[in-house]
DNA sequence: ATGTATGCAAACCATTTGCAATGAC
DNA sequence: GTCATTGCAAATGGTTTGCATACAT
């Protein structure tokens, strides 16, 4: 799609000047990682990203995916999501629509969903210390198929204790 | 203050409710990290937790201390709070006045701040294909004492630049 | 009496770090 | 030529797990 290489163009372009501007080398490894990213769609964590590089034929270290990731954290390009101890998502940050999410508390999935209102209203929020950059809005609940589960559990658990 | 006893009573009655319906033991050293949660204000860390418990003379392994905070989250009487892969932070979840969490990318502080209007505007989002139970909003950015010392350190930059 | 919960120590695992070799500048 | 960056392997640290002992039921 050409938006995407539009996009693709704008944010090189952002990494360089953020390179540039904090005396850091511009290696191939480096915009390859990045341009992989804006790539594909939708969440990825470190382990997808690590295998995706080497499908594309430019396998890196962890250590420099690591790396090159804080980079791209400190310039605004990603976002990083943190569900759990060792369950952590990365995304696009620039040109990615605004999203928050909902996490089930019973199977771990992840969903997005919209919200534009939401998201005017929280951004408009000001506050005197503190100068806000994002936000992460994460809803806890049951999915659809884990309530469903969970309901016929209870069901279950419900005859049991009229059989005692 | 009496309204914390009252609070106190609740949660413990809550609690032996959760361990009955689910077959677990009602050990001391449950309940006596359950009312010391509920005795000190605001968040804490599993280290904390852990020297707190010393202090009050009531010594537990920290593998219990998981075991039991994991009962609390399942059953709704603690939220826990992910901040990074080895930041965690727990709080009391009943009669906890709703807050959002205003985060600095720069030193990692963490303040709370509150915001009835935005809690009804959240809480009141109804989706078809999720059961909320709760949320948690993380708002990122500078705290004013770092948003300060990036403001000094971009004019000593920018001297530099004029001085080469 | 039975089997869950505890304490302890070892294991886990994403991430970080140290170091020699590479390559951007 | 210099020194930041890379790859590799070892270290880190919060959390989990396995096992013998203790204790709630």
């Amino acid at each position: 799609m050409d938006k995407d290489n539009k996009v693709r163009e704008i944010v090189n372009q952002k990494f360089t000047e953020y390179l540039t501007a904090n005396n850091c080398r511009k290696t191939p490894e480096r915009y390859a990682i990045l341009n992989l990213i804006y790539t594909e769609q939708g969440h990825f964590d470190m382990d997808s990203l690590y295998e995706a590089m080497k499908e594309h034929n430019f396998r890196v270290s962890r250590g420099t995916l690591y790396n090159t990731m804080q980079l791209l954290l400190d310039c605004n390009l990603v976002l990083k999501h943190q569900f759990g101890q060792n369950i952590s998502f990365y995304e696009k940050a620039y040109n990615n629509d605004c999203h928050h999410h909902l996490i089930c508390t019973n199977c771990r999935k992840v969903q997005e969903f919209k919200d534009t209102k939401l998201k005017t209203i929280i951004q408009g929020k000001k506050n005197r210390r503190f100068s806000p950059t994002h936000y992460s809005l994460y809803i806890y609940g049951l999915c659809s198929a884990c309530a469903r589960e969970a309901k016929e559990n209870n069901k279950k658990n419900s005859n049991k204790t009229h059989e005692s």
